[in-house]
DNA sequence: TTGAAAGCGCTAACAC
DNA sequence: GTGTTAGCGCTTTCAA
């Protein structure tokens, strides 16, 4: 076998080069028929003689004929194309989530556009007023606005996470949000949910801030260095995680020992790192899928029929224990 | 502000919904001039009057009017977007590279088409007889095809790698390799340089494989086993490492003292582990986006000038430490 | 069952 | 400087 070659850039639509490519025109002239004759084979059109349906066929051949995508598009006004805005690509749970939602598109026919907004809020404007299906994935957009979308049920697996460590003895916790979007609204439902039907009094601390490591880290330290610290810290997301661990590795402290530690979204990183971190997970991949697939269905005019929510699981790990 | 929505997933094209949109004839119509002089004012053509400019910019205006994208590809023979094949964009290291190169590319006024090869071997002849620019990411082509490239330099960093194990007093050092491509063959011609230029005996051990976390499992336990081990690893490549460090957690091996370890690219893993873990690294966003400029002055006809090779680094982490 | 012709929305000669 | 015209490659009436 010879080189391999399974990365790289190339435009989508082969442009003329070399061998110019040949018109449905040509295949015509050579099949000796009309246009609409050959794109009424090509189409798979019922009412055509096997007579034609040959003659075209052959010419298609001999010419190596391949139809214009892009006049294809023009005349039936649809592109077999959707885009995709992801924040980061680089965040590896985004990444899944385009991989799982990537790979349904193209099972159907369909390309993926993808375009990294690097967060930029006047995304949210621009979607408003898109008129077109959208699907959103984990968000929300105000109720005017009419977009479907694949949520993650993050309270339930949150008050599972937080009910552990109430089981463990934990009673300060602390939880370290980003964006105040659905995400860490949900997730600060769960914890007081697992405060509440314990009949526990609310003796949490929530940071919010941003899914960036460097909000991690700084909460981290805010709440260590607090009067009164917590025993348990949960990360809200895989990027405050990154700052969290970094802070607790430089005060030295052992996870699950001197400090618990759960986080939200099971990367690479939480299995592997020792001890192995708690985490509320998700699937990530089928999130995307399922979006995908919702979106191809309004493309289909098919019923939107309300949000999708997915499920999300706690999963212990050593990374938590009794507090010292 | 209100609820974000950055995530998801939307036809680019927009279609006719509710409001129909416009087209040029249109805008022609309400502004009482020719279509052609539309066009000429919204191309920026030089010899255009203040006074049209007026008159169709505010017809432009009023009507709402977005250029059909469709349209003008296929008139013009270029798209503005070019297509990414990524073997799985849920590698990390991946994920860097098609950020750079989305970043570069959207910039620059293009659109990305992503698609999961899956590592498809059968995408090689695809590409051979592709007849557009293609641009390779540290990947080769048979000599014959045409293709241009950007590489990355695997054999200086690891040469660095392996001599500084090799200063630190390991002689018997394990390499991990993924596919027989041209990354395996310069990291081991690295390891093999470092041996050389010290004039040290070939005692080290070298396992072919996959970019698996399988493969570096099933290697280190291979490698592990043998009846003269190695005191130190390299793990070449991300997903091996995976694989890798499972087995050495496994064998509670401490990093550092009871063996070295090095693996290639940065990814968070590597820094975050404890002990932090020395890698070849790479700067993997430049890889992207110098690959999507290259492709954009072949698009442009600029002269594609040789294979541009990009520099690793080594860079040593307390995962490695003399041999036990 | 097939062909002729119109037209999707745009750009680019070419004439005026 | 501006308008008229042709046509990119395809699909789809409409007639025959």
């Amino acid at each position: 076998m010879a080189e391999g070659a399974r990365d790289g850039v190339a435009p989508p639509v082969s442009r003329a080069a070399g061998t110019a490519r040949s018109s449905m025109r040509e295949v015509a002239q050579l099949a000796g028929v009309a246009v609409s004759s050959v794109s009424r084979v090509l189409s798979g059109h019922p009412d055509v003689s096997p007579a034609m349906r040959e003659r075209v066929t052959a010419a298609v051949e001999k010419l190596g004929y391949q139809p214009d995508i892009l006049a294809q598009s023009m005349r039936l006004r649809a592109t077999k194309s959707i885009g995709f805005v992801v924040g980061d690509i680089s965040n590896p749970l985004l990444a899944q989530i385009v991989l799982g939602a990537e790979t349904a598109l193209r099972d159907a026919g369909y390309s993926m556009l993808l375009t990294n907004s690097e967060n930029d809020p006047s995304l949210d404007s621009a979607l408003e007023h898109f008129d077109a299906p959208i699907v959103l994935i984990d968000r929300e957009l105000p109720g005017s606005v009419s977009a479907s979308a694949v949520l993650s049920d993050h309270r339930t697996g949150m008050r599972a996470a937080v009910g552990h460590l109430l089981e463990l003895g934990h009673r300060r916790i602390g939880l370290i949000l980003g964006q105040p979007l659905r995400f860490s609204r949900e997730r600060r439902l769960g914890l007081e949910d697992a405060y509440r039907e314990r009949g526990l009094p609310p003796t949490y601390e929530i940071v919010d801030g941003q899914l960036h490591s460097a909000h991690g880290r700084r909460a981290t330290r805010l709440l260590l260095d607090s009067e009164d610290p917590p025993t348990a810290i949960v990360a809200g997301g895989n990027q405050i995680l990154v700052g969290t661990l970094e802070e607790l590795v430089r005060r030295q402290l052992t996870l699950g020992e001197d400090i618990s530690l759960v986080s939200c979204d099971s990367v690479a990183l939480t299995e592997l790192f020792q001890p192995p971190i708690a985490v509320v997970r998700r699937d990530e991949r089928a999130l995307g899928s399922r979006a995908a697939e919702l979106l191809l269905r309004l493309l289909a005019d098919e019923n939107p029929d309300g949000p999708l929510t997915m499920p999300t699981a706690f999963v212990p790990r050593p990374s938590c224990g009794p507090p010292s």
